[in-house]
DNA sequence: GTTGCCGGGAT
DNA sequence: ATCCCGGCAAC
């Protein structure tokens, strides 16, 4: 067993057309990816992990994914003519896998997580709901290098992926869809689950601008108590029972981490 | 009546 | 730290 696993996590897992996990239709025990490889110092992940904005530093295990070789043009080019490339990336808990095709994606995490079988044709689109694409734009790295220039080709690391932490388990049965994640609001322009914000700056919204009374200086020790959102929450979505399913802050009787206001 | 969740308790 | 619930206010 854990040998298989092994042998199939250093044969690099991106032969699409060999899927490393033939069998099971049982939707229940495939995560074990290898241990996350945490760096010594960032050892608590952020509460109770829920679907909030959790971000990881780490840098990819595979050093070069066997992209097209044109993946090699999108290094440090001029801004405006800079061509993005979308990866696509497994927000499985524990899983993150990162594939250059959404279809590929889209089978992964059929044949992978969701257990069935794999049928490119005719799917209900429910595998969109658990991988986002990613950006690989330089914005963030030349944000934080700005010293970099254009002209130093010796590129001594590795370009880092902004790395999603996959949230909570979205172990959803087929029955319940998801209801309004796919279409965020107008704030996101990415087509990502609720919680995954930028991975810079993450910059929580101060106050829900509240009060246009008169001048309120906002007392110390007040607790004027949230005007309560209107986004239905894990207890609305899945109902008392199927309790199991909602996210642990819904589950504590907390504020729910999974459906924001 | 129901739903979201703060404050507080138990372990 | 994790887990749960009384009780209140917003629906």
């Amino acid at each position: 067993m854990a040998a298989a696993a092994l042998t199939s996590l250093s044969t690099s897992p991106l032969l699409l057309g060999a899927p490393a996990v033939a069998f099971s239709t049982e939707p229940s025990l495939e995560p074990w990816r290898e241990a996350p490889v945490r760096p010594p110092g960032s050892s608590g992940s952020s509460g109770d992990g829920g679907w909030g904005p959790t971000s990881d530093q780490s840098s990819p295990s595979t050093p070069s994914p066997p992209l097209p070789p044109e993946a090699a043009h999108f290094l440090f080019g001029e801004p405006a003519l800079r061509k993005r490339k979308g990866l696509f990336q497994c927000l499985w808990k524990r899983c993150g896998k990162v594939l250059s095709s959404a279809s590929g994606m889209q089978r992964h995490i059929r044949l992978v997580h969701l257990g069935r079988q794999a049928e490119p044709e005719q799917s209900d689109g429910e595998e969109d709901f658990y991988y986002t694409e990613l950006d690989v734009g330089v914005d963030s790295l030349t944000d934080g290098l700005s010293g970099l220039t254009p002209g130093s080709p010796t590129a001594s690391t590795p370009p880092a992926l902004p790395r999603l932490e996959p949230l909570e388990p979205p172990a959803l049965p087929s029955l319940l869809r998801p209801p309004a994640l796919p279409p965020p609001p107008v704030l996101s322009s990415l087509p990502a689950p609720q919680g995954c914000l930028a991975p810079v700056h993450p910059e929580p919204q101060p106050i829900p601008v509240r009060a246009c009374a008169p001048a309120l200086p906002a007392k110390p020790g007040a607790n004027p108590r949230k005007p309560r959102g209107d986004a239905k929450k894990c207890r609305k979505v899945y109902g008392m029972d199927h309790r199991d399913l909602w996210c642990t802050a819904c589950r504590w009787k907390k504020a729910c981490q999974r459906f924001l206001d």
